[in-house]
DNA sequence: AAAGGCACCAACCGCACGTGC
DNA sequence: TGCACGTGCGGTTGGTGCCTT
């Protein structure tokens, strides 16, 4: 038995909100507050749907809301987050007061992932864009890892947010740690052995904290439940660096390389460190080619 | 000036989770 | 225990304005 819709979709509005109806959505939570999404838009006499109102709340009318570009130092707290977090925007939302996590998701699909790969970094994985090219083979390949969602149906094995990792394996040829790293992390990975045993001397000293339930608290001031992670043999299409922490460093008291300066105290063999400004030509055959194209399009180079 | 391409972002969609019954 | 409901999240899409040719 199917889920009933969230709301009549024959007698809602859809599309661009109108000024009155931002007035009254405004005027009612004014009056009301947040909640009870579902039969807010009757009561306040809107045709939309619940899920439309709340949306529009959140991302758009909220007082709170910070307008504007992202600075610099945004830009960097949101690399840094990700690489621990992923795709979790709302995390990542809840460390940047007065941004949405609708605003960081498109911010950084329209610019952080451009100028990742423009550093050489695989946006997904934050590592050396060849860290993909496990194989030998020197023509373009495509490859597309499952959810880091397990909980979540494969909608799409080629969504382009599921860790695609299209590079010319050519492009790191001549970067010897990274290939090397690749190659270890390849092996290791699926024998489950983490990629610190082979650095396993970087400590980490992050800012940034993450508590695990019956596991030593590194800090309290993220949500440990929000962020329970669930560090499953499987499950290795986490971010790199985040199943590294819950699989192994937190429990094992070892660091490990985040990179980006988050206080690593031992980062001079920081592989990051060592990336060039190499050029990478990725192609692509999955759809939603627009995106892929705005995703992996080099910048100013 | 016109047309096409591109970048950006608001909004939608489907799914998962938490909770109450 | 299982279902229904409310809510939140992440991925995707459509619309619009700007830029380039």
């Amino acid at each position: 038995m199917g889920r009933s819709p969230c709301c009549e979709k024959e007698h809602t509005n859809k599309g661009a909100w109108t000024k009155e109806e931002d007035e009254r959505l405004i005027n009612y939570i004014k009056l009301h507050g947040e909640g009870c999404w579902r039969s807010l838009p009757k009561a306040a006499g809107l045709l939309r749907c619940g899920k439309s109102c709340r949306l529009r709340w959140i991302n758009y009318l909220r007082p709170d809301l910070k307008r504007g570009n992202f600075t610099e130092e945004e830009d960097e707290l949101i690399i840094n987050l990700h690489s621990l977090l992923g795709n979790k925007w709302s995390l990542i939302a809840a460390r940047l007061p007065g941004r949405t996590d609708n605003e960081i998701k498109n911010y950084w699909n329209t610019h952080i992932k451009r100028k990742l790969y423009s550093r050489g970094i695989d946006p997904q994985t934050h590592r050396p864009l060849n860290a993909a090219s496990a194989t030998p083979a020197t023509t373009v390949t495509a490859t597309a890892v499952p959810s880091s969602n397990s909980k979540k149906k494969i909608k799409n094995n080629n969504n382009n947010n599921n860790g695609f990792q299209l590079v010319n394996n050519s492009a790191y040829a001549n970067t010897k740690i990274g290939t090397d790293m690749i190659a270890a992390e390849d092996s290791n990975s699926s024998s489950g052995v983490t990629t610190e045993e082979s650095f396993p001397h970087h400590q980490l000293n992050l800012d940034l904290s993450i508590g695990l339930p019956s596991q030593p608290q590194v800090s309290s001031s993220l949500n440990p439940e929000k962020l329970k992670p669930e560090p499953q043999e499987h499950d290795d299409q986490k971010p790199q660096v985040l199943y590294q922490l819950y699989g192994k460093n937190i429990t094992g008291q070892q660091g490990v390389c985040l990179c980006y300066n988050l206080g690593l105290q031992s980062n001079q063999a920081c592989y990051c460190k060592t990336m060039g400004t190499s050029t990478t030509t990725v192609t692509t055959t999955t759809a939603t080619d627009r995106n892929l194209y705005r995703f992996y399009r080099p910048m100013n180079i």
